[in-house]
DNA sequence: CCGCATACGGAAATCGTTTTCCAAAACCAT
DNA sequence: ATGGTTTTGGAAAACGATTTCCGTATGCGG
């Protein structure tokens, strides 16, 4: 394999001139330069980032976590958008990724899981989806040894960033379009996962809107899922003027049930999955850009890993209405 | 930072001897073992992978190429399964992933992409949906530089392993099945993107189907693409008895079409994507399983890093029938 | 032409492992 | 005891960069 030395060699200069030269260093003549270069295109060097990554102790090298809750098509989706986003990103910024999923951690311990990302040199952590009271997430900023930004689990400390949208304004603002195109009285929510960030914002929302509007509002709690959101709406839906789902899956699962009961309510989602063109019917929903999110936390977690302070930021979205010919390819 | 030092130190005992008792290697006493590990417990010592991997010039690192193709919901499902069936296949392997997108490749030269890899110290490459006469495929193999494993690309090559699963006889069997399940005389095939190797194969498939049936087959070309798809079943699906498609997003885009034509054919697709359950109607298509050939995938690459021969494998499949419920969560 | 400041280039230590090679210790049969 | 194997443990040289520190050119003003 051919090293700095070689290039030295060739251009007959020191090997620190060569590492000067090849990582932008001032104090360095054109001519000097120049000579470097053209050893380094002669001899076809490629630097070894592993031995930088020694050398200088920094290794560049980023762990993406990703929840992959129940596993369904929307997650899929979104987690692409992550992870696109994401690796794009990084590789323009020079940094290095490795993907893992919440399910690979789960029944190891959460010393384990430290070992594990300390022996790969990881110096920083983007973490989508996590709870903000998951023991693993926990563990993570308990250890001091990371550099992490969140999306959508806002913590707060020095070495540790956050992205998200608010989702409470989000829910409000879909629910109340919904609510008003179709001059409703009265709320069905179906809400998401106990416990998550996401879902107990939202919720907010929604409930937010029901005072104001001084209506009814019943919720259920639906978990994200398809199935449990069709049986909740074939039980309530009556009952109420519009259904209001904590995403769009939960959102198809309301429609389908709808239509099989052969009645009609208004349904709004929450994602902009593409999966929505599918349900049969248009609907209004909350698109949040994913893959931006993900570059945007990628670049955050640069700036933290160059010395920045952590910092809270919040992303805007975009109320859509959703149908077959929008996903059309 | 402690290192493997600390541990001699603390053990009393030589670097090498913790290197060894490490590394699992020969020649170290029980008692020796027994201190060294206890002294690496007492210390935290996690091993630095960045250092091991300079050092013996092994980096265990290992590339994961996809194509994103037209980005869609169908395609993010099986690039998330075999994303997901890499890695963790890979963590157990003690691999170590990064994943590119072929999306990040376009517009590079060919070189920088090598250049990439190498700077990297990437050593083995999984790669997925590839035709086998990309110009990227051909100049890694060239390179000479990595081991390979391609997945429905056959390449044959002392360092290279292909996996796939038998795309004619998957395509002629389910044409088949759905063939005679609703006695059908003639059949349109809407095929997948040109110069493809899964589309070639599949396009075996059915012609060799029709010939044994001895009746007529109309092949137009679909690209994968749900909009084609729906164009050309309006077109063309009244002149025959079913339509077979080379990919469920195909497939759904037909059935569409034939439901706001208000007239039946059987379809069928292939890839078993959860998508299938919200087309409408049933479908016949071939279950591959991703997950379950991305693990195989990684197995071969291990195996060719450990220096063992190229080969080819094929893997089988599954012919199943989707509906909603199937997918239901 | 001298002296001083600055630009430039080089020698060498360092990062944390692996691995080779060798010496010492332990074992064994005679 | 002796000699010969076999275990066992240690010293030291890689691996390929970065980075610090220092000495020598170089430029410039007087």
């Amino acid at each position: 394999m051919v090293s700095i030395k070689d290039v030295a060699k060739q251009a007959g200069v020191a090997i620190s001139t060569v590492s000067k030269v090849l990582n932008n260093y001032p104090n360095v003549s054109e001519e000097t330069k120049k000579k470097v270069n053209q050893a380094v295109a002669e001899l076809n060097f490629v630097p070894n980032s592993v031995a930088a990554a020694l050398s200088s102790k920094q290794s560049g090298r980023v762990a993406l976590l990703l929840n992959l809750g129940n596993v369904s098509q929307a997650v899929d989706e979104i987690n692409m958008q992550y992870i696109s986003g994401t690796i794009s990103r990084a590789v323009e910024l020079n940094l290095d990724v490795i993907t893992i999923f919440d399910s690979m951690l789960k029944n190891k311990n959460l010393d384990e899981v430290v070992r594990y990302l300390r022996s790969q040199s990881i110096t920083g952590l983007i973490i989508f989806g996590m709870s903000k009271d998951d023991r693993v997430l926990q563990k993570l900023i308990g250890a001091q040894l990371f550099k992490i930004v969140t999306v959508d689990a806002p913590i707060v400390n020095a070495s540790s960033s956050s992205i998200w949208i608010d989702q409470a304004a989000a829910q409000y603002d879909v629910a109340r379009k919904t609510l008003k195109e179709n001059k409703g009285r009265s709320i069905l929510y179906l809400a998401g996962k106990k416990n998550g960030y996401v879902t107990s914002e939202r919720l907010k929302g929604i409930q937010r809107l029901a005072d104001e509007e001084e209506i009814p509002l019943l919720i259920r709690n639906g978990a994200f899922s398809e199935l449990q959101a069709r049986n909740l709406t074939l039980r309530y839906a009556r009952k109420k003027d519009i259904v209001v789902c904590a995403s769009d899956l939960m959102a198809i699962g309301a429609m389908r049930a709808l239509m099989d009961m052969d009645i009609f309510r208004p349904v709004c989602g929450f994602d902009g999955i593409t999966l929505m063109g599918y349900a049969g019917k248009q609907m209004n929903t909350v698109r949040q850009n994913f893959g931006r999110i993900a570059s945007e936390a990628v670049e955050e977690l640069k700036r933290l890993l160059d010395g920045g302070e952590g910092q809270q930021m919040v992303l805007d979205y975009e109320l859509v209405r959703m149908e077959y010919d929008d996903v059309l390819v």
